[in-house]
DNA sequence: AGCACGCCGACT
DNA sequence: GTCGGCGTGCTC
C-alpha cells in the first residue's frame, strides 16, 4: 500500500487540510495527478490532487481508500507543488491560500485528457476498438474511465512515446465551437478517380482550401461572397468535411508588429550584464522613458531562442493596451496574456496554452508568476516597487520572493525593473546580493525633462487663497486650454486615510514611538497610531502655531471636478477612478478618448500615474502632494516619491517640454523634493537614513497577526494568550512587539492585531515559533470560530 | 459545506 | 415505541 497526501480544494477554513488515502502499490499515481476520493461522513465523491506520496502509514486516522485516478500525467508539476508547500510554510497560510492560485483556472473536475497520437503509428488488433472509441470521442480520453482493458491500453501507449496528453479545460455550460472546412486528405484520388467536374464557384473553394488549410466556413463563405451551396455540393462530392474548430477567445487580435529597436549603449551593457551575472538576481534601474521594456524584450527574444521560457510581470494596472501591443507585436503568437480582467473562458485558453507548451512567454501580474512552464528561466517583474506584488488581504505571498524562490529551484534568473526601485531592493544590490544595471538616457530622442515647480499651499492661504488651485497652476491650466493642450490632474490618494493637517504651517500630528500619522477618529474624537494603537486627544488648535486651521486632511476627485467645471467652463473634464474605471473596456475608452483629444482635462487617482502616454499632455497638477505622504505607513514617504516621480513623468513624453506643479503644505519634504529633480540616488540616501533609525525595512521585518470573529467575547483573550506565548519563545531574540490593539469593525466582523518587528536574519525562526504556538492554540481558535491571518511585510 | 448522529418532544 | 426537528461535530 502506499499513502497518498490529497489536497481537495475548498473555501472553508475548518476542513483546509491535507487528507491521506490509501491505493495498492501497483496503481499508477503520481505527485500533481487528481484523484477521485471518497469523502465525509456520506463518503461524497471529491475530486482532489495528490500532494505528497508516503509508503509508511503515518496518520493515525482510519484511512479511506481512493476511487480512482484520472490522470495519466501530473496536471501540475512536482515543482509547483514544491512551491506551494514553500509558500505555505513561509507564511503560514491556509493550503487553499498556497494552492488555489497553482491550480488551473475554475474547477478542476472540467479538465479534459486529450490524446495526440503519433501519427505513423498503426493500431493492433487489440486496439482496433480502442481506436474507434479514440477518433469518436475526439480523442477525448473521458470514455477511458469505465474500461479497464483500455486504461492498459493508453497506458502501454504512453510508455511506447506513442501517445502523449494535453490537456484542455472546458467553459461551464459546454465548449463553444463553430463549423470549420477543410479538404479531405484523400481529395486529389476522389477527384481523379470518379472524373468530377468542378463548378466555378467549387473551383475558388478548393482553391482557397489548398491556399489556406482549415477555414472557418463563416470566413471562407464571406471572403469569397459565395452562399453555402457550392460548399455543401463539395462536401457531398467527398472532396471537403466539416470539423468542429472551437473559437480561440483571443482578446487580442490584430496586433501590430512591433519591431526590436536597436538597443543603446546603456541598454545592450545592461542586456549583456544581465545574460552573464553569476547573480540571481538583477535590478534594472532605469528612468522613466529610458526602455528597460526593449531590454526586456531582447532578453526574451533571447531565451526563446534557446527554447526557454519567459514570464513578464506587470503591475495590474500597468497592464495597459500599449505594454500588451508591445509583446503582442514582438512575439505574436507565442505570447499569453494573463490578467484579473480576462473572462473565465480567456482564462482557460491562456492556462491551456501554456500548459501544452504551445506559447513561450507569459506576460500577466502577479499571480502569473505561477503559469504552469516547464522550461522556465526568466521571470521579469516590471515596476518592481509596486504595491501590487506585496502581500495582500487574498493573496497571501510576496510575488519577488517568490519569483525568486521559483528561479533558485529552476536555477534561472529574476529581473527587477523600476524607476524608483524599492528601498529594499535597492539596499541588496547596493549590498551586493543583486545586480545591478542602471540606464541614464531617455531612449527616446528629443524628448525633455518637464519643468517641475513646488507650491506652498501655506502661502496661498496667507494670500487669501482658500481654493484648491494654487494661482500659479490656475495660470497654467488657462494658458494650456487656451493652447489646446491637454492636462492631467493627480490626486495620490493611494492608501488615503484621515489625517490631521494644519493648513497654516502645514505640521502634521505623529505618533511619538513610530515616525507615522495618527488617524483621526471622529466617534471617539481620538487621534490614534494605526501601527502601535497608542492614542491622543484631538487638538483644536496647533500644536506647532497655534493656528485654529488644523483639521481632518482630504479631497476627492469629484470636487477637483467641480472645481474645474466651476473655473474652466467650457473645458472638457473627464474623471478617472475606481468609481469610473471598472471595466476593462472603459479604461480602454477613457484612454482613446484622451488620445483623440476629446479631452481637455484628465482627473484622475493613481491609475494616472502609469503606462499612460500621451503626447499632448503638457501639464500635471499634483493637487495636493500630501495626501500620500501622510497615510499610516512606513513607506508613506517612499509612495509618495515614487507616485510623484511618475506622475511627473507623464508630462515629459514630448519634444514640446511641458509642466509639473506640486502642491503642498510641506514642500521642505525631502521626498516631494527628490522627486521634483528625479533624483532617485539622494532619495534613497535619505530614505535609508530614517529606516535606519526607526528600525523599518531593510533592517528589519514586520509580522502582522490578525485576529477576527463575528464573536467579540473571545478574541481578545485567545489573541492575548498568542503573543504571551509568542513573546515567551522569543525571549533572547532580537524582536520588538506591539500589545494587542483593536482595529476599526468591518461587516460585523472583530479584529484584533498586533504587530512583531523582527531581525530580518531571524524571521524564519520566528515565523517557526509563531506557527508552532498557532498550532498549540488551533483547537481552540476553530472551536471559537476565530481566524488568524499573519501578514509579512 | 454537507452529512450523520443523537437528543428531545410529540404522536401512534 | 418511533418519527422527525434541529443542534453538534467531524471530514483521512
Amino acid at each position: 500500500m502506499k499513502y497518498l497526501n490529497v489536497f481537495i480544494q475548498n473555501n472553508i477554513s475548518r476542513i483546509d487540510d491535507l487528507y491521506t488515502y490509501m491505493a495498492h502499490d501497483e496503481v499508477d499515481v503520481e505527485v500533481g495527478m487528481r484523484v477521485q476520493v471518497p469523502f465525509g461522513k456520506g463518503n461524497r465523491n471529491k475530486i482532489g490532487i495528490v500532494l505528497s506520496i508516503e509508503r509508511e502509514k503515518k496518520s493515525e486516522y482510519k484511512i479511506k481508500e481512493i476511487i480512482e485516478v484520472l490522470d495519466y500525467k501530473p496536471i501540475i508539476d512536482e515543482d509547483l507543488i514544491e512551491l506551494g508547500f514553500w509558500m505555505k510554510n513561509k507564511y503560514l497560510t491556509k493550503y487553499n491560500q498556497s494552492f488555489a492560485p497553482l491550480l488551473p483556472p475554475g474547477d478542476i473536475k472540467t479538465i479534459q485528457r486529450i490524446a495526440n497520437i503519433k501519427s505513423d503509428y498503426t493500431f493492433l488488433d487489440s486496439e482496433v476498438e480502442f481506436a474507434e472509441e479514440l477518433v469518436k470521442n475526439k480523442y477525448n480520453l473521458k470514455f477511458v474511465d469505465s474500461n479497464e482493458n483500455f486504461k492498459l491500453i493508453v497506458k502501454k501507449l504512453i510508455r511506447e512515446e506513442v501517445l502523449t496528453i494535453s490537456f484542455k479545460v472546458d467553459t461551464v455550460g459546454g465548449t463553444k465551437s463553430q463549423k470549420a472546412i477543410k479538404l479531405r486528405k484523400d481529395y486529389l484520388n476522389t477527384m481523379s478517380e470518379s472524373k468530377i467536374k468542378l463548378s466555378e464557384k467549387q473551383l475558388i473553394v478548393i482553391e482557397y482550401l489548398q491556399k489556406k488549410g482549415t477555414v472557418l466556413k463563416s470566413e471562407l463563405l464571406q471572403n469569397l461572397k459565395i452562399s453555402d451551396s457550392p460548399v455543401k455540393t463539395l462536401e457531398n462530392k467527398n472532396l471537403i468535411e466539416t470539423i468542429d474548430k472551437e473559437i480561440e477567445r483571443n482578446p487580442y487580435e490584430n496586433v501590430d508588429e512591433f519591431k526590436i529597436n536597436v538597443l543603446n549603449e546603456e541598454q545592450v551593457k545592461a542586456f549583456r550584464g544581465i545574460l552573464n551575472s553569476n547573480k540571481k538576481v538583477s535590478l534594472l534601474h532605469g528612468l522613466t522613458g529610458s526602455g528597460k521594456t526593449e531590454v526586456y524584450l531582447k532578453l526574451a527574444e533571447e531565451a526563446i531562442r534557446k527554447n526557454e521560457q519567459v514570464i513578464v510581470l506587470v503591475p495590474e494596472i500597468g497592464l495597459t493596451p500599449q505594454m500588451i501591443d508591445r509583446f503582442k507585436g514582438r512575439f505574436g503568437e507565442s505570447v499569453s496574456v494573463l490578467h484579473s480582467k480576462l473572462s473565465q473562458g480567456e482564462r482557460y485558453d491562456q492556462w491551456q496554452k501554456v500548459k501544452n507548451g504551445e506559447v513561450s512567454v507569459v506576460v500577466g501580474a502577479r499571480s502569473a508568476v505561477f503559469a504552469p512552464f516547464d522550461n522556465l528561466k526568466l521571470i521579469i517583474i516590471d515596476e518592481e516597487h509596486d504595491s501590487s506584488y506585496k502581500f495582500h488581504n487574498a493573496l497571501r505571498y510576496d510575488t519577488i520572493e517568490v519569483a525568486k524562490k521559483r528561479m533558485e529551484m529552476e536555477s534561472g534568473k529574476v529581473v527587477l525593473g523600476s524607476a524608483t526601485p524599492d528601498i529594499n531592493s535597492y539596499y541588496r544590490a547596493q549590498e551586493g546580493e543583486y545586480d545591478l544595471f542602471e540606464l541614464k538616457k531617455r531612449a527616446v530622442i528629443g524628448a525633455k525633462l518637464p519643468n517641475v515647480q513646488i507650491v506652498d499651499m501655506r502661502n496661498e492661504l496667507i494670500k487669501g487663497n482658500t481654493s484648491i488651485f494654487s494661482e500659479s497652476l490656475r495660470g497654467l491650466i488657462s494658458e494650456k486650454l487656451e493652447r489646446r493642450e491637454q492636462i492631467i490632474l493627480f490626486l495620490n490618494r493611494r492608501g488615503f486615510s484621515n489625517f490631521v493637517s494644519c493648513r497654516a504651517c502645514g505640521h502634521v500630528i505623529k505618533c511619538d514611538n513610530c515616525d507615522i500619522s495618527m488617524t483621526y477618529h471622529k466617534n471617539t474624537n481620538m487621534l490614534r497610531c494605526h501601527y502601535c494603537g497608542s492614542t491622543k486627544k484631538m487638538v483644536t488648535r496647533c500644536p506647532e502655531c497655534g493656528s485654529k486651521f488644523i483639521k481632518q486632511f482630504g479631497v476627492g476627485t469629484q470636487k477637483v471636478e467641480e472645481e474645474v467645471k466651476k473655473i474652466f467652463p467650457n473645458a472638457k473634464v473627464l474623471r478617472m477612478d475606481k468609481d469610473t474605471t471598472v471595466k476593462k473596456k472603459s479604461y480602454d475608452e477613457i484612454y482613446k478618448r484622451v488620445k483623440d483629444r476629446e479631452v481637455d482635462v484628465l482627473i484622475g487617482t493613481q491609475m494616472l500615474a502609469k503606462g499612460l502616454d500621451f503626447e499632448n499632455v503638457t501639464l500635471v497638477g499634483v493637487i495636493a502632494a500630501d495626501l500620500s505622504l501622510y497615510i499610516s505607513d512606513y513607506r508613506a514617504n517612499e509612495t509618495t516619491f515614487d507616485l510623484l516621480t511618475q506622475v511627473s513623468g507623464r508630462a515629459g513624453r514630448s519634444s514640446r517640454g511641458g509642466d509639473v506643479v506640486i502642491q503642498s503644505y510641506n514642500p521642505e519634504n525631502y521626498s516631494i523634493i527628490y522627486a521634483s529633480n528625479a533624483d532617485y540616488l539622494n532619495f534613497y540616501k535619505r530614505e535609508l537614513e530614517v529606516r535606519r533609525e526607526f528600525n523599518y525595512p531593510p533592517f528589519s521585518k514586520l509580522v502582522n497577526i490578525y485576529f477576527s470573529s463575528e464573536d467579540n467575547s473571545k478574541i481578545e483573550n485567545l489573541a492575548n494568550r498568542v503573543l504571551f506565548e509568542i513573546g515567551r519563545e522569543i525571549s533572547g531574540f532580537k524582536v520588538e512587539y506591539t500589545r494587542l490593539i483593536q482595529t476599526p469593525r468591518i461587516k460585523n466582523i472583530y479584529k484584533y492585531k498586533f504587530t512583531l518587528k523582527v531581525d530580518p536574519n531571524f524571521i524564519d525562526k520566528l515565523t517557526d515559533i509563531i506557527k508552532g504556538v498557532l498550532i498549540k492554540n488551533r483547537k481552540e481558535i476553530n472551536k471559537s470560530n476565530i481566524y488568524v491571518d499573519v501578514e509579512f511585510v
